[in-house]
DNA sequence: TTCGATGCAAATAGTTTGCATTCTA
DNA sequence: TAGAATGCAAACTATTTGCATCGAA
């Protein structure tokens, strides 16, 4: 069940000497309830109501990037999404409709190996989404 | 001179109906003279003091970047950057000592291409930031 | 029992908006 | 001179911080 999958990361913050506390595991519980990346305002209405406080949310958000419990991207101009490690992947955001994609982030071999290669730059597993427009929205519109 | 390039992207106001104001022709004088991409707050403190006010800084950059006179980009966590147009590259950033780097768009064209067969995705000049770490960064510390 | 985590309040950065006024075309 | 652009004030979103209190180990 998904429990396992929690209390498995919730041990990735035992074993850095970091503690579980209770807004430790509810934030990692409704990231793991969910289907989808959510910011942090999205995990905040997710809390037993008025459970946790918005500043804790933000210093626990951060608290389990730092242990790799999690990690956060930048799909859009607005707030950064969460969702639980180590699923290193690249988002596609289509600028016509919204919609976010994931793709493996093996796609970006060729280019981490001309990066490296031609400028010595070592790419990271992806921190911003790449956008464009998605099969629906590219169609030309009939 | 410069005073050219400036001209002509005021041109593209013109053509479009779009009105050239001081504000405006600042703005773009500001990019030009720039050695750099800027962030709204450093075009700003180019300005002559106190000619223009912020909001209208914003307002103008939302018109100069609807007219394809000038572009934006998000390095980091911070302020957007802005360019004068057309220059398509991607930028590097160094998670190490933040340096930007640009490197050409033509990187992603395997990229570009694999997206569409595979996803029906048509990826957008780049509006991200790719990060990771440069060459002296990312070089073992001695 | 102790130090790290939390709650609260307040500040901050970056940006946007409503409305009266000014200026370009 | 009409409608778009500007200035100003104020709001807004996303996030951070200082400090007293609470709770996990």
């Amino acid at each position: 069940m998904a429990d396992d999958r929690v209390e498995a990361l919730l041990d990735r913050l035992r074993v850095q000497g970091e503690r579980v506390t209770t807004a430790r595991r509810l934030v990692v519980e409704a990231l793991a309830a969910a289907d989808r990346h959510l910011t942090a305002e999205e995990i905040i209405d997710r809390m037993p109501s008025g459970s946790t406080h918005r500043a804790t949310i933000y210093r626990t958000l951060e608290a389990l990037e730092r242990a790799q419990v999690i990690e956060h991207n930048h799909l859009g101009h607005g707030a950064a999404v969460f969702h639980l490690a180590p699923e290193v992947h690249q988002h596609l955001v289509c600028d016509g409709c919204g919609a976010v994609f994931d793709a493996p982030a093996s796609l970006f071999a060729g280019v981490a190996r001309s990066l490296r290669r031609d400028y010595g730059f070592v790419m990271q597993p992806i921190h911003f989404a790449i956008n464009g427009r998605c099969r629906d929205c590219a169609a030309p519109s009939d």
